[in-house]
DNA sequence: GCCGTTTTCGGCCCGACTGTTTTCAGTCG
């Protein structure tokens, strides 16, 4: 039994007391003990074993009781119960927005409705009118939160996709016959979202290494199979897709499977110029084939430089190659302080001194602490007075630890009317400032754009958080104007960040690539609420490389002597 | 259900927004 199984277990009996109208600090307290271990570095069960479970925040008697019972037995007598009272996939209905338990108890009770089929159904026929505390609006909601979820439900974001594919990619590796393998398609191009992975491999064995890949505790199913190719669906229910080809084929393959449609596309008018033919099988000239040993030859014969797959959108990356002016793309090594990281101040779970000593862990220079100011009261954001308080924690932590600089910053909250949510005089004393939206998403884009545009205005602000707002695959970004935001950030030295967190990864990719147009710099941060977050820069470093983000436009990559005089001089 | 006591019961981060009501419930962040 894995901790995030016991977390989405403990989840799950939260949601379904929510939805039988328990006391809500019954509810409060089975998610705070889920969230406190999903925040553990330790395994529940080696706790179990040493009896000290009652020791985390949040985990009481019965708690305890029934996560022993968990740990020990595999089951849960108490959840089996609570689930066989339950429709089946009745709760996959909480994904759409504005419907809560309250509301999907209500649709239950009175409609019968347990899937999003019916319940569309019965928005088509009104149905939902008649029922207490629904409306109009609330029933046009609901039905454009099912379009929504329709839109998603296939659809998967890159922080769950890449681990399990990487996973994946070195057992094959280690333990079947295989010589070359590769993520291919859209996870090779680093895409916020896909829709599977796709895996390739070379073998002199292929039917051995399928046997091998089918046996895997990771496949929960297999779709389809035939010789050289297996699509399977893994235990979260992400489709894979695992071809094998000869060693021959391999390069020609790998070029063609990565994609986009649009950049083979573009590759094609340029192949059918030069009289060649290209598909998945190789490279033809005048019915000879050209050989190639790996994708940087193919890329050769069609007379271009390699292009790296996060260029392959067909925005200009093949012209650009033509003329020998591909970026240099910034690399994760290039990266040599975090800025955007939340303590226990706040809302996260690690100590100003564990996330400092992990930074260090990980090869930076520097953190910089930014927790929440007072307006995010769900975040526990920091007033004056604590503010100072952390201060102080983090001069005496800075004294304690050799080889890494602790920086005093703050995420400050833009409040409705543009003005920000700690007084200046304070926030001049700090390192640096990250003004982010958390509050009135909806407002119309040009009142958005004006709230923001001010934020940038004021002096101290140093990078605007998350610029957007979209959180990949729940919600929509704020209306804003970017050409606009892009233009303030230039003009007030105000660095646009590109939030690494794999639900946000904001700036999208291609705002990024309008930024590099325009000179404007970037941070990339990593927003982490927990130790493991800081490894979430990954997921930055490849958007930012699908922006066209060379190492030099952005800021946290400038070593701390420099980083410290840029801090002095921004203004 | 957890926690911390003025030790065995009362408080538990809460405000904005929306749509439904006609004073509030549900959802969200």
């Amino acid at each position: 039994m894995t901790n995030q199984e016991i977390v989405s277990i403990l989840n799950f009996i939260a949601t379904a007391l929510e939805f039988q109208g328990e006391n809500p600090f019954k509810i409060k307290a089975y998610q705070k003990a889920a969230r406190s271990i999903e925040a553990l570095t330790t395994d529940v069960a080696s706790l179990v074993e040493r009896g000290e479970l009652r020791q985390i925040e949040g985990i009481g008697e019965a708690i305890e009781k029934k996560i022993t019972e968990l740990v020990k037995t595999g089951r849960l007598e108490y959840y089996e119960k609570l689930k066989a009272s339950i429709p089946e996939g009745l709760f996959e209905l909480l994904k759409i927005p504005h419907l809560g338990p309250k509301k999907l108890k209500i649709l239950h009770e009175k409609l019968g409705i347990t899937t999003l089929g019916e319940l569309e159904y019965a928005c088509h026929e009104n149905r939902l009118l008649e029922l207490p505390g629904f409306g109009k609006k609330t029933q046009q909601a609901i039905l454009e939160g099912i379009q929504f979820v329709k839109s998603t439900w296939d659809q998967f974001r890159l922080g769950e996709a890449l681990p399990a594919a990487l996973e994946l990619k070195k057992l094959l590796k280690d333990q079947a016959p295989v010589t070359q393998i590769s993520l291919t398609g859209g996870i090779r191009r680093w895409k916020e979202v896909i829709k599977d992975i796709d895996l390739i491999a070379s073998s002199s064995e292929p039917e051995k290494v399928l046997e091998i890949f089918i046996q895997l505790p990771q496949i929960s199913q297999i779709l389809s199979r035939e010789p050289g190719r297996c699509v399977a669906r893994l235990a979260n229910g992400i489709p894979i897709d695992l071809n094998l080809v000869s060693e021959e084929i391999y390069p020609y393959f790998l070029f063609y499977s990565t994609g986009s449609k649009d950049f083979l596309k573009a590759v094609q008018d340029l192949v059918s110029k030069k009289g060649l033919i290209l598909n998945d099988r190789g490279l033809f000239k005048e019915g000879r084939k050209l050989t190639c040993q790996s994708e940087e030859e193919v890329f050769w014969h069609l007379g271009l430089p390699y292009i790296p797959p996060e260029l392959r959108e067909n925005t200009g990356e093949l012209v650009a190659a033509g003329e020998g002016r591909l970026p240099s793309l910034i690399e994760e090594k290039d990266i040599r302080g975090l800025l955007h990281v939340h303590t226990h101040w706040s809302d996260g779970t690690a100590s100003i001194k564990e996330m400092a000593k992990a930074a260090q862990e990980y090869g930076y220079e520097y953190i910089g602490i930014s927790d929440h100011s007072k307006a995010a009261f769900y975040a526990h954001g920091l007033d004056e007075e604590r503010l100072l308080k952390q201060w102080e924690e983090i001069d005496r932590v800075n004294r304690g630890l050799q080889g890494i600089r602790i920086l005093k910053g703050i995420e400050v909250d833009i409040l409705a009317d543009g003005t920000l949510d700690l007084e200046e005089a304070l926030l001049a004393q700090l390192d640096f400032v990250i003004a982010s939206i958390h509050s009135r998403f909806k407002m119309n884009r040009n009142e958005m754009t004006q709230r923001i545009l001010k934020a940038m205005e004021n002096p101290y602000v140093t990078i605007l958080g998350h610029p957007t707002g979209r959180l990949i695959l729940s919600r929509e970004p704020y209306q804003v104007d970017m050409e606009a935001l892009l233009e303030g950030a230039r003009k007030n030295g105000v660095a646009m960040e590109l939030n690494a967190h794999p639900h946000r990864l904001d700036l999208h990719w291609l705002h990024l690539k309008m930024a590099m147009e325009k000179g404007v710099k970037i941070s990339i941060n990593p927003d982490a609420h927990q130790v493991e977050g800081l490894r979430d820069m990954v997921y930055g470093i490849g958007t930012a490389r699908r922006g066209w983000v060379p190492k030099e436009a952005v800021l946290n990559t400038l070593p701390w002597e420099e980083f410290k005089k840029k801090l002095k001089n921004t203004r």
